[in-house]
DNA sequence: TATATTTGCATCGTGCACGATTTAATTGTT
DNA sequence: AACAATTAAATCGTGCACGATGCAAATATA
């Protein structure tokens, strides 16, 4: 099992590799479903939160999604134009600024509710069944959890 | 286990998100050990694959790392520029261009050979063992194939 | 109450990703 | 040989990511 250090920069040997490359394939997967609605996936990302907890400032949402300010910022006023959603900064706190979704962006709920089931269903096969998917999600939760608390000190 | 559409839209029911934050928090976990080195984690790849396989094409090394000639062309431009390789037209085929490390670029692989495994092991603790990872390598590695044939036709 | 610190968000600059298009060299087909 | 089709890179435009910085509002402290 041990490998020596030069074993170990064989790209086939990496383990940060595959999980870099499955993410942006899965988000290539994503695509057909999602432009038909012309959103992005960090775009339906911001959806599938305000889907799910309503009106949440900027913090929150970055909270949830791993994402600053920096980020999203730009990216929800895109959102913005698109008319999926609204913002306004807080009258208790005028420094946060609070997102909401228009009647378009609930509306998108329902053209978006089949896509997790067929997209999982494209990365389930003979080789790859559901519980190894139950065991990959978890073992990535429990290195969000430890990554995640080292990017912030 | 039947989950409901609407369930499957809370993002702790996705699967894609946690590759998506696990993917970006790994590129950050890497950053302290690749900015000595002047690195983005990209560039580091390019660098693990000609370490392994000497002089390569822009194809063979966009096959090998999964991305396009329009990500590598200026990533690898820049990396020319920091004199970590240089790229020659083949006289055989004007169309490609070859790609070879400079001492520089292989000296390198000295100060990379520790980093696989510091990085392994910050991914590791008693909720995460190594057999865990293996686990999750394989499935991603058998994603992988599936989904890259599919983004190709 | 004045001042220092913190907080929430925005902006800037750089570097990926990637679809679409362009250009030039090679190969295939009459 | 002439022309079409394919191939390898490069370029362009858009949208993330993210470190660094700026700014204004809120809070803490002297």
């Amino acid at each position: 099992m041990n490998m020596t250090e030069k074993e170990q920069l064989k790209l086939s040997n990496q383990i940060c590799f595959p999980i870099y490359s499955v993410s942006r394939l899965i988000t290539k997967a994503y695509k057909p479903y999602l432009e038909k609605m012309g959103l992005t996936y960090p775009q339906y990302l911001v959806l599938l939160v305000l889907w799910e907890h309503g009106k949440l400032s900027m913090n929150q949402i970055g909270d949830r999604l791993l994402l600053n300010t920096n980020t999203l910022s730009p990216l929800i006023k895109r959102m913005e134009k698109m008319n999926l959603l609204k913002r306004a900064r807080s009258e208790q706190d005028e420094r946060s600024v609070f997102v909401e979704l228009t009647e378009k962006g609930i509306s998108y709920k329902n053209d978006a509710a089949p896509v997790p089931e067929k997209l999982l269903k494209s990365l389930l096969s003979e080789e790859v069944e559901l519980t190894d998917v139950l065991l990959l999600k978890d073992t990535l939760k429990k290195w969000i959890a430890i990554l995640s608390e080292k990017s912030e000190g």
